[in-house]
DNA sequence: GGTATATTAAACAATATTGTTTAATAACGG
DNA sequence: CCGTTATTAAACAATATTGTTTAATATACC
């Protein structure tokens, strides 16, 4: 069984991967193509302004950090979305959501406040 | 105003520098650290088994990306999280949130036509 | 077999990232 | 004024990233 510490360097690990490989717009660009339907390497590159083998390797990039799977069918290589480290990164992410969402109450209480120390027109909570 | 183009290009560098940001292990440990409580840079530093100077370059990340906000007071620098970012990650995230949840629902639709299949004993939807 | 197609490998240049060490800057405190 | 503290700037090396172009590889088709 792998000690915790190893277990805690494969998730950073991960999400390194996973993090590096979304921050770049072209792969994004690739991850929202195959949210459509899968499709082959030549038909991901297509609509790219760089050649082929760039492509190739941004889908490499994309595989390694386990964010798309392919399958092998003679030559033609089929792509397919694959969700899970999504999942992972909202997992992350889903530490802070608590974070921000305390941030935009404390703004729409000062805004509220706002409205009264100024005497804006009274409209009561919900109205518009 | 600016073109949707535009809009699109200014969004996708946000992207670019949030996720980049994000993608090595210090800066998330920073951003953990700061989750806690706001601290000045000296402070943040201290865990980490590398100098000063490189840390304070990964905070400037950080707030380049606008993570961390600063607030200078004399020599002291005191930063603090901003996760607004992170919440422009969990809109593009979302995107994908249905993906998931789909491949999920039918893992799971999978697992129990699997233990039909294979005679498991019958537990119901809920048993353990 | 021979040619076209789909894809990756290799080699290379340009640039970016990240760490180190050694200054430089500026504020504090006696 | 002077030493200490907090922080960044600058210069440098090592490595990674990303694109290009030119092979190499393997499958498909006639």
């Amino acid at each position: 069984m792998p000690s915790t510490g190893a277990r805690r360097a494969a998730s950073a690990e991960r999400l390194d991967a996973v993090f590096h490989a979304l921050s770049d717009r072209t792969r994004r660009a690739l991850l929202e193509r195959l949210a459509v339907r899968p499709a082959m390497v030549t038909e991901l590159a297509l609509p790219f302004a760089m050649s082929l083998p760039a492509v190739s390797r941004h889908i490499r990039v994309l595989e390694t950090a386990g964010l798309i799977e392919r399958s092998v069918d003679g030559r033609i290589h089929h792509c397919s979305l694959a969700p899970a480290p999504l999942q992972t990164v909202e997992a992350w992410l889903s530490r802070y959501r608590r974070f921000w969402q305390e941030k935009l109450d404390s703004l729409a209480r000062f805004v509220e406040s706002d409205e009264d120390a100024c005497g804006a027109p009274a409209r009561g909570k919900h109205g518009r």
